[in-house]
DNA sequence: ATTATAAGTGTTTATTTTAAACTTATCAAA
DNA sequence: TTTGATAAGTTTAAAATAAACACTTATAAT
């Protein structure tokens, strides 16, 4: 027997992300204009290809920090996609992550990328399979929205209950009463409520809010089932 | 730009499958020794390279046949697994995918490739990363048991009440009580209970049943909530 | 002072889940 | 043929959770 791999084919991995952030009430996912052909011109997930020397969550963070110039996003490994024809050029197949980020802060470089958010109900045809990429992103976001806490990583440091119901929303897809959403997220104890008040939205002003983290990592690790 | 990839590092690409199978009352799963070296004689996965022409799914069920000699078994991907060394003879990116079979009907070729089925809690220490693999594959399959009906593709054709039960505690790693169990799954209506009884286990014998293939495959659909 | 607006808050009902134990069918042995 | 042993089969009540639902309040602008 063989005690090398030497007649195995080798293939070219990629890696691409769906990068979610929440702005002005929707859930949003970041995309650039793909600059080399083919498709070029063409709006498409941010990707890279793995090295010889890296894990995928490895590439998955050098992508990112390319991109927002951030380390240490939050990301997910969620599927692999090996259609044979699936990328024109050559055999490559892909690993995709979600990455959750706020895009106040990772503001940064999107314009230097060709960069650009778009709300998920509005999002243009994408090259290769990436569309179908998207699609299982959103379920997998929406599975993790109602088995762990989300907000952390997608909401600025301080924000209303409003705004996080909002976000709940765009991701389930759904209304949620205003009561029982209040209530459901005080039970789950993961939220400070600040003296502060906004006051853009309202003459009343409405509480910010920060996440307690400890309590949100510890809900995070823990799991529930938030039923909508 | 280029608009090839010749740049790019290509690596291999492996496909291991957790093959899952139910006997006497325990979840096992599936193990070969290892035929070549390195690790030769360790147990291990089965698993195998992907081709050029080949999807991962094709990769999966091919090295599935090989072993069971059976087409369309129930397989899942999972997860990618891509430490740098994680195969000490070339850099292998492994996508890990968990099979469903009924051992009886699939009893096959095991012993032709020195396979053998593991009780789940009675696991043999397993080459390079594997352990993890078996490790996440059972919190799929837990996950997989509480939001969809299972039972379909691990039991024999006619199954009594208890073996359903059985399963549903050896993949939750929990006793379920017996009148709640019974009555949760009725509600599901997926099963067509049979006039005919077993008689192997009890005086009175236990009334044996199938799935009815068309309502549990909808369910598999439609997905629920299966509280433990 | 009045008005307009979104924020904030509680209770009742319906549904789901949990807990919990006796009866029954059958075979084997007396 | 009666008796005993064994696992199969069944139901209800209490508790917890989720869903439905509408009025009051704080504030800025007029």
């Amino acid at each position: 027997m063989l005690n090398n791999y030497s007649n195995e084919d080798k293939v070219l991995l990629a890696v691409d992300c769906i990068i979610f952030g929440f702005e002005k009430d929707q859930l949003k996912i970041l995309l650039i204009k793909r600059d080399f052909e083919p498709e070029k011109g063409k709006w498409s997930l941010i990707g890279g290809f793995l090295k010889k020397n890296e894990t995928l969550d490895q590439a998955g963070n050098r992508v990112l920090k390319h991109l927002t110039d951030y380390d240490n996003i939050y990301m997910e490994q969620f599927n692999a996609y090996s259609e044979v024809d699936r990328d024109p050029v050559d055999r490559t197949i892909s690993v995709s992550y979600y990455a959750l980020i706020n895009i106040e802060t990772h503001s940064a470089l999107e314009e230097q990328y060709a960069a650009q958010w778009f709300a998920i109900d509005d999002i243009p045809k994408l090259i290769f399979d990436h569309d179908i990429m998207v699609k299982h992103a959103l379920n997998r976001l929406r599975y993790r929205a109602t088995h762990k806490p989300i907000g952390f990583e997608l909401l600025p440091e301080k924000f209303t209950m409003k705004q996080l119901q909002k976000l709940y929303e765009s991701i389930l897809n759904t209304k949620l009463d205003k009561r029982n959403f209040t209530s459901k997220i005080n039970g789950l104890d993961i939220l400070v409520k600040l003296e502060e008040k906004d006051m853009n939205s309202s003459r009343k002003g409405s509480f910010l809010y920060m996440f307690d983290e400890t309590k949100y990592k510890k809900k995070v690790e823990e799991g529930f089932t938030f039923k909508i």
